[in-house]
DNA sequence: CTGTTAGCGCCTTCAG
DNA sequence: CTGAAGGCGCTAACAG
């Protein structure tokens, strides 16, 4: 691999003059540029970029640290932000965080200048003691899906989402309207959470009350299997209804239900959260929020940052909306 | 940020010192090794990453390259390449190719000892040409999820899985088996086709005559959209069951034969291919690929190459396994 | 406009 | 066992 030296000696000139070629540098006649450039093309001369990065202080590099880096949101997220990356010219390295633990230590190896120019965190929820110190020495990071303050970030109003979910069915006329959920994060955000009070809130709001047994909700990860929604189902005042936290729940759901010969959206109707790509194609009700948009607005507010352009406390809410496709419909009989 | 220097200084000792027991060398002396190490604590030192991978020759970084990086199963295989590499103590750079054109340019000049010190090939198949370049000066590479001779491979057997499938289906006393796929990519190998040739194959061998309008196979997207499902089940014979090339379509038929009334598995048998984490809770029959283990393992092949331990033409072909769940069964009526 | 020279922070001989 | 010095490849500041 032939070295800038090598350039700068069979073009005849210093290695100054190869440097600035490369860096676009106004300084170097229009003569002298089309040679070294023709010089560099017939050697196939490409710049070392470690060797830049150490001279320049910094790497060519973001950091996507990823909670638990299971699900497919996760993935439309990282799609964005490596688009508008890649765009950039800059390399994402991926971290995936999957106890408290490694979260404490690694991550914040991860975020110095010698290893990225900037992170995002995805997401993720930093613990308070360590906000202070992402916002204050380190290199600048933004929160994707999620908001903290002291840090730039991107979230939606999850609250929101959880209301709309509801509404959406109280007004197709259901009154018995279950909710399912978990939080499937440790370290991050709870997502789950305030949709559920979004639920409750569109409940109390219609004067609807929300019988027991009608919120499944909780740590565990099988809250949600069939299993689980045969609990519902099996209740003497079954919902007619029920508004699941995600879309892969809302997939489930509806296949436990259709399991047990009820048929979606006549007898049961199921309204999802996210709208993934497959939501479209099974036709799932769903509160759609950008993923993917989230991931590339996520990481042109760092590049910006990184340019020192834009407050690092910058918050803004990405809109959400509400789907309608076949997987809800008004109740059978109006009860 | 201090450097190595100032670590010496305060310790009153040499940079080779520090250096040193930076690196577990043996070469220091157990008191002095104690007391730079204190003092490394002390000031909270960490060694620019940048700095040693200029010293070292290459830094601590694999390059993982997918294509059109948007099914699940690519997430699974990543998260197995992050696991392993992070803990090998490497970060991992992600690339994701969108077109054949940069996969040209940009991929190869992603593989350089400059920006990584090795590469996984994630469902890609380079081109011919490139293999020379790729075996030849550069960075070791290992693909995962393809075969081809002259760089180390981890891949799977997908004729034999289409075949395994369709005799799965056969067993069950299905005579009237359709298969339903497309080939999601245009720079990857294909494995619909292989999966398509197995379904062939098994056909024939059952002596079972694959009627016209039985494969839905094809370049573009929506192949496998409800409306191709109906195609299927709208001719004068339809199947009583259907191979598909992946999970993914397999849920979309299952919805398009119950949005008609039909139910799965009673009136119409699918099976997937994949093993998502989805399947299982949906009660996809499937056949397994190690998704997972595919990425790690080929991360430690790629770890065991940078190491020079393997020969860089190691071909290792993954087990596969039909797994049986509820969406397939015995015919309703023989026919 | 251009050549030369000092770093960037660390690793690695090479003497001691 | 340890300190000093050269080099990794590139950028940037300084004289010309």
């Amino acid at each position: 691999m032939p070295t800038i030296a090598d350039v700068a000696q069979r073009a005849g000139v210093g290695v100054g003059t190869v440097s600035r070629v490369l860096n676009d540098s106004p300084l170097v006649s229009d003569r002298t540029r089309d040679h070294v450039l023709a010089v560099i093309d017939e050697m196939n001369y490409r710049p070392s970029a470690l060797a830049r990065a150490l001279s320049i202080g910094t790497a060519g590099v973001l950091a996507a640290v990823v909670q638990r880096m299971t699900s497919p949101s996760a993935l439309q997220r990282l799609r964005g932000i490596l688009d508008v990356a890649s765009e950039a010219g800059f390399d994402v390295i991926l971290h995936n965080v999957k106890s408290v633990d490694d979260h404490k230590d690694q991550v914040r190896d991860l975020l110095r200048p010698d290893r990225c120019a900037g992170g995002l965190l995805v997401s993720i929820k930093p613990e308070d003691r360590e906000v202070e110190k992402l916002a204050g020495n380190e290199v600048p990071v933004v929160i994707v899906d999620g908001r903290l303050p002291g840090i730039a970030s991107l979230y939606i109003d999850d609250e929101l989402g959880g209301r709309m979910a509801t509404e959406h069915l109280i007004e197709l006329g259901h009154r018995r309207i279950a909710f399912v959920g978990e939080w499937e994060d440790v370290i991050g955000f709870r997502p789950t959470a305030k949709r559920l009070a979004g639920y409750r809130a569109a409940m109390a709001d219609a004067g609807l009350e929300v019988p027991e047994g009608y919120v499944k909700s909780g740590p565990h990860e099988h809250v949600v299997t069939l299993a689980s929604t045969n609990e519902l189902l099996d209740l003497d005042d079954p919902p007619t209804a029920v508004v699941a936290s995600a879309d892969s729940h809302a997939m489930v759901i509806t296949q436990g239900a259709r399991a047990r010969g009820l048929r979606v959206p006549d007898d049961l109707s199921v309204i999802g959260f996210d709208d993934l790509e497959i939501a479209e194609h099974l036709g799932i009700s769903t509160i759609r929020q950008p993923l993917y948009d989230s991931g590339a607005q996520g990481a042109r507010m760092l590049l910006d940052l990184m340019q020192g352009e834009t407050r690092s406390t910058d918050h803004v809410e990405m809109p959400i909306e509400l789907i309608v496709r076949s997987s809800t419909a008004v109740p059978r009989h109006s009860s």
